[in-house]
DNA sequence: GTCTATATGACGATAGAC
DNA sequence: GTCTATCGTCATATAGAC
């Protein structure tokens, strides 16, 4: 069963999603989650405090995803760069949105720019070569990217995916 | 000489640099680019046109950096890299600026889109290998996007970097 | 071309009933 | 815990003088 806490979150994601920081008011968000202003303003005391909300569920899912990270190194890799290259999971959508607090919500920047690095952890532990292990997370972040822009190529990018995940493999 | 019309989009981009988008207002704008409302409303209709402004100059420099890349592969490959470094020239600024529009502004999307794109036509002009080509692109773009969070460890950037030229060098 | 003054509306937050 | 009602503030945009 979801807290009201938790549908607030979720409707604000929907918001920021749907029509970006400038539609996420207090009163979209409560009207989305089906609650009134007041309502919403008894779970967070303020706009920040909403915004500071979705950055923890954010930070959250970085520890799951570092703990879902396969243990091989060409597996680790796919898992990242295939993982960068879609936004179908609950944690993609908390990302995205998140992704658009940046310039809204000053604390936004650092927190991602966490989330980023915890994400890569699960690179760093299984991939031996510092260099082959941060070349993978800049492809995926590139892709990712390319991603959040509405472009790129599908079959250029399988390509190049290949040829990175080549590079971990031993010789 | 620049015009008037010019400074009113300077002071907007400082205004989106330091203050996001929450900043830019058009009493903000106006202020900082030493005119009044009612000045900067002559020369832009609306804030939305103020934004389409902004946008068409971030197209105008995407030409320009397509004609400043180097005709040799490894040295166009090295001036994208090394571009998405860093923030100092004007274009970068600009792009920067536009860059805090993502989600406020709509166009914005795929307006950033086409740049990205136009970008590296450089880079496919030059390098004959498409595979490569987009390797570079998206190792420039994870980049980009560290930079852009504060986030990046620049020794061993270098290295991928590296790494990543010695792929456009004839074997 | 640039200004001042003003109409109009939206947003964030508070207070207090239920 | 959730609601309605309201206050204060600030933004966009218009109108019209200079």
């Amino acid at each position: 069963m979801a807290s009201t806490r938790d549908r607030i979150l979720d409707a604000l994601q929907d918001v920021l999603l749907d029509s970006g920081p400038a539609g996420a008011t207090l009163d979209g968000v409560a009207q989305r989650a089906g609650v009134s202003k007041g309502g919403l303003l008894y779970h967070f005391r303020s706009k920040d405090d909403l915004f500071t909300g979705l950055l923890d569920r954010l930070s959250a899912g970085a520890a799951a995803a570092d703990a879902a990270t396969p243990p091989e190194p060409e597996a680790a890799a796919r898992f990242f760069l295939e993982g960068s290259q879609s936004a179908d999971s609950p944690e993609e959508r908390t990302l995205l949105a998140a992704l658009r607090l940046l310039g809204t919500h000053p604390p936004a920047r650092a927190r991602l720019a966490s989330y980023l690095d915890d994400w890569a952890a699960g690179l760093r532990r299984t991939i031996d070569d510092p260099v082959t292990s941060r070349l993978v997370q800049l492809v995926g972040d590139g892709l990712f990217l390319h991603a959040l822009l509405g472009a790129g190529d599908p079959d250029l990018d399988a390509r190049v995916i290949a040829l990175v995940l080549a590079r971990t493999r031993p010789e």
